[in-house]
RNA sequence: GACCCAGUAGCUCAGCCGGUCAGAGCAGCGGACUCAUAAUCCGUCGGUCGUGGGUUCAAGCCCCACCUGGGUCACCA
């Protein structure tokens, strides 16, 4: 058994979370974590909203309302979405948490300390009637280079070129039209030229990546620089430096609270497993301090700097195992992650996925009219893995209606329909003949091959591999043609019938556990179809819980009991038990009309 | 501009270290069957693996150039 820790992505609350989020962060650490709790490991999966930073307060602002009441609007949407999907964390929270404020501050003290945390002036754009940094990307202004009007402060759209915002003609904000400012400003800077020989001596240990990961990482390291970790914003933490604390104008870059989170949200799962008297408060060490342990960080391309640099010279700062030395604090010397696992994007009707644009479907518009489970096989077989991949309307009706409803959907369905009228009951084998051993070894040799292609994250070859096994099983009905065997009780077609419905029930249920890491929901029916009792499939739930620093305040939380041998299988085979009841069966997924490509398609052309 | 990735049958994509690698699914066509949400099963058509060079006994797989699409390039989560 190894501890294994699934680090999901941070989903930010500027607004409600398009199913390309989830298809990069959401469904394949899912199935991940699924899949090695079942194996045996001990997993904790954790995530939570991310909050902070200057995109949030721009909506706020554009809303009327203050950034935490925007952020707190978004975080239960975007709960409630992950939820729907079953996206099985041990704990999803948020980044405005008292016990994350303290987790942050503590890793930028010991950081500082150690010397990895260096204060630099720098010139920066601010806005004048609010003292706020300006993003390049927030000021626009005319390109001295092409004379194009349009530019943005980081490079002109027109032209190409990449600019300095300072360089523009006529600078203005595009949050309220006023001219910047370009003032000095000190800002705490990330040393990572000080941490470069450490990073790239882990990376070069790092062989199991992904290959385009792996080498996009290293090069980031070829022109690598210090990196502001402060912004002239007062929505943050606040910076834990006597004659900084208090400034309201200076906080914590969003990035370095972000991440950060993967730690803090450990530390509050052990703290409320310890409410709850399951473990102990520093429960969390077992994911963050043991070398055995193994630590998985799933996200989408966008943000593999964050993990696979800004992240690793965070915790090697904090470890004191950067090249001006130092000495971990409280939480000891702290796991590198063991693998980035990222995703490509999605793209949609092939085009980026843009809510500006209106090219977008949000999770919770889909799973207002299609099963999760629909979602989550589409995303599973076609998602970007290893590229970009496309979502279209089309695909997805095709994919729910031909492979997951008649492949799948049917095999359980006609199944479960002739033991039904057959026996009522799952009858008792008789003697096997080969045709039928030959299925079930295949189904008990699935579980090693569909196994090692999810630990190794090709997801993609791990469904396909699970459902050739369905193709098997469907294959195996045909040939042994039950329908046809109609002899009286006590015949040697009656017992051979038994035979054949009780083999074709326990492929049925053998792919039912190979398929539930990645189609959850319906794992769990198929088993109660079979006259199964209990939970097979955990799914996540929403709990309202109250901020353990900080009585006056609540929010929502995911989390779920995942326990092997209490609502969970092993990864193997669980024969089936002669007699259990066997009722008509109802279809465990719904065909998709024609019509609904249409139909999407229209309301896609309606928003942009 | 620099760098990175992708370009394989009508469609969506597999092809790890160069030698059954020319594949799968869907669509098309032909057939079988009727237990099942007209689902299933069998057979079949189909590609000079973006273009042009090169290395090698042997190249989608390595090298060079080019074309097309996508991405990254410090304060954008």
């Amino acid at each position: 058994m190894t501890s294994i820790l699934s680090a999901v992505a941070w989903p930010y609350a500027n607004g409600p979370r398009h199913i390309g989020h989830v298809a990069g962060f959401g469904v394949p650490s899912d199935v991940f974590s699924r899949y090695m709790r079942m194996a045996g490991h001990d997993v904790l999966m954790v995530s939570g909203t991310d909050e902070h930073g200057t995109p949030i307060l721009v909506q706020a602002e554009h809303e009327g309302v203050s950034p935490q009441e925007l952020a707190d609007r978004y975080n239960r949407v975007i709960v409630e979405d992950l939820t729907q999907l079953g996206l099985s964390y041990d704990l999803f929270t948020r980044t405005t948490t008292r016990n994350h404020y303290a987790v942050v501050q503590e890793m930028f003290r010991t950081v500082h300390r150690n010397g990895y945390m260096v204060e630099q002036t720098t010139m920066g754009a601010i806005s004048p009637s609010t003292g706020r940094t300006l993003p390049d990307r927030y000021i626009e202004g005319t390109c001295p280079i092409c004379g194009y009007d349009g530019a943005r402060g980081d490079q002109c759209d027109n032209c190409g070129n990449q600019l300095d915002a300072a360089e523009l003609k006529n600078p203005r904000s595009r949050i309220n039209g006023e001219i910047p400012k370009f003032v000095n400003t000190e800002h705490f800077f990330l040393d990572l030229p000080a941490l470069a020989d450490a990073l790239e001596a882990w990376l070069r240990t790092r062989t199991e990546w992904r290959p385009n990961v792996l080498k996009f990482s290293l090069n980031l390291l070829e022109d690598i620089r210090p990196r502001a970790m402060t912004r002239d914003i007062d929505w943050g933490i606040p910076v834990p430096l006597p004659g900084w604390e208090k400034n309201p104008a200076k906080r914590l870059y969003v990035w370095f609270d972000a991440v950060i989170g993967y730690l803090s949200a450990s530390i509050e799962w052990a703290r409320r497993q310890e409410l709850a008297g399951a473990a102990t408060a520093d429960a969390w060490r077992q994911w963050w301090n043991e070398e055995s342990a193994r630590t998985y960080y799933f996200m989408g391309k966008d943000n593999i700097t964050f993990h696979s640099q800004i992240w690793p010279a965070e915790l090697l700062a904090y470890d004191g195992r950067g090249s001006r030395g130092g000495e971990p604090g409280p939480y000891g010397t702290l796991n590198l992650p063991t693998e980035v696992v990222s995703s490509e994007f999605l793209t949609m009707e092939g085009k980026q996925f843009s809510s500006s644009r209106g090219v977008v479907i949000y999770v919770r518009d889909m799973l207002a009219r299609y099963q999760p489970d629909a979602l989550r096989y589409f995303i599973a077989t076609a998602g970007p893995e290893n590229s970009d991949s496309d979502f279209t309307w089309a695909e997805f009706k095709r994919r729910t209606n031909d492979e997951l409803v008649a492949g799948w959907g049917n095999l359980v369905n006609r199944t479960a329909s002739m033991v039904h009228k057959s026996f009522g009951e799952i009858p008792a084998p008789g003697r096997l003949e080969p045709v039928d051993t030959a299925l079930l070894d295949q189904c008990a040799a699935a579980f090693t091959t569909v196994g090692e292609l999810v630990a190794s994250h090709r997801q993609k070859a791990a469904i396909a591999e699970a459902m050739r096994v369905v193709g098997e099983a469907n294959k195996y009905i045909s040939d042994t043609e039950p329908w046809k065997l109609k002899g009286p009780e006590g015949s040697p077609e009656r017992e051979r019938l038994g035979t054949v419905l009780n083999t074709a029930a326990q492929a049925v249920s053998d792919c039912r556990t190979l398929l539930s890491p990645f189609l959850p929901h319906a794992a769990q029916a198929v088993h109660e179809t079979f006259g199964g009792t209990g939970t097979v499939s955990p799914l996540p739930v929403i709990e309202e819980v109250t901020d353990l620093d900080d009585d006056s305040r609540t929010y929502p939380v995911i989390t779920g009991d995942y326990r092997l041998g209490h609502t969970l299988p092993a990864w193997r085979r669980a024969p089936l038990t002669p007699g259990a009841p066997v009722a008509k069966p109802a279809p465990v997924f719904t065909k998709l009309d024609d019509a609904i490509v249409e139909e999407e398609l229209d309301r896609l052309r309606a928003r942009a």
